[in-house]
DNA sequence: AGAATATTGCAAACTGTTTGCAATGACATC
DNA sequence: GATGTCATTGCAAACAGTTTGCAATATTCT
């Protein structure tokens, strides 16, 4: 798989969707609760897991939080492990941009879902607040299809990308 | 990865979408001009892979492809190289169903767009007319994004399962 | 038919991910 | 606070899917 451009976390500003930069405490606290509820240990390496991923404000690969906890020395491969066990748990969520790269996310406490909008320049991941797509999945209830769930992703340019290609045009 | 039950193609008939059954040929001559306009050569392994191809009604992998031509006697990379050119030149598109597959489907020549509907119970893939996002898009459009593409999929459980899951309860 | 070049097959490399197993660490109980 | 139990970790090795190098082959054009 070909590795891209940057992930860019610069400017991640949100213009897309209400901001929301969440205090990590309750994320953390949330996730020890139900480790502890399904009877699994809290360890150190998973602490540090849980402690990297409140730092991301895009959905991260297995190897970008490995990278990001590379500090406290743990073995990639627990790094998958943790990774499937918090999906299992609904700690964190998969989220798919279609580059076949596997990325999580954390879950936010409510239980909200997002979907995102990813710039094909600078490879800027954003979280769009709402879906509007009720009205197909209630099509498809009315057609007797049950449990719907979606996955949904934009792509294209962002405004900022928009610009400096202009500004390029300009000076060039 | 995981192997999932069986992608089961019995009952592929579309009851969320308008039937689509195409004629074969219309696809593999839209194919052909493309690869000669592109200056590349119409081989028998390609010509092999495109009949194959025609003959799926639900996105396939490059696995299930190799298999569905297995007679034809080609090289597996083969069937990776000519799927990565047909997707370059439009014949093909990727299509993400989130199981970590990649998986591909010829595009009808209208170049037209469709989502899918996965049973998550049986496998099954339904096309879906239509999707209702443009009002996201337009969204995104005013406030400066451009170029805007999306990827959608429902999962869920079908009538079919639906129902088979209500008799088993029934006789149990 | 012959030349030019795209394409194929085969083997081997690679990447991302998973598994087996022994050593370690966390948690509850005494 | 020591002890027993069981989850968890690290390491090495296996694996699956995909890609690459290269020589042999096939296609297309003249």
């Amino acid at each position: 798989m070909k590795k891209n451009p940057k992930p860019s976390s610069k400017r991640n500003e949100n213009r897309a969707c209400a901001e929301h930069h969440h205090d990590p405490k309750p994320s953390i606290e949330r996730a020890a609760r139900i480790l502890k509820d399904a009877g699994l240990k809290s360890t150190k390496p998973r602490s540090a897991l849980l402690e990297a991923m409140t730092r991301f404000h895009a959905p991260f690969s297995t190897e970008e939080l490995f990278r990001a906890v590379k500090a406290s020395d743990l073995d990639l491969v627990t790094v998958y492990r943790s990774l499937a066990t918090f999906s299992d748990l609904g700690i964190v969520s998969r989220v798919d941009l279609g580059d076949g790269v596997v990325r999580y996310e954390l879950r936010s406490p409510d239980g909200s879902h997002h979907h995102h909008f990813v710039c094909q320049e600078c490879q800027k991941v954003e979280p769009l607040d709402s879906c509007e797509i009720k009205a197909q999945e209630n099509r498809l209830r009315e057609l007797g299809y049950s449990q719907l769930s979606h996955r949904l992703e934009f792509f294209g340019i962002c405004p900022d990308c928009r610009e400096h290609s202009r500004a390029d045009a300009r000076t060039r």
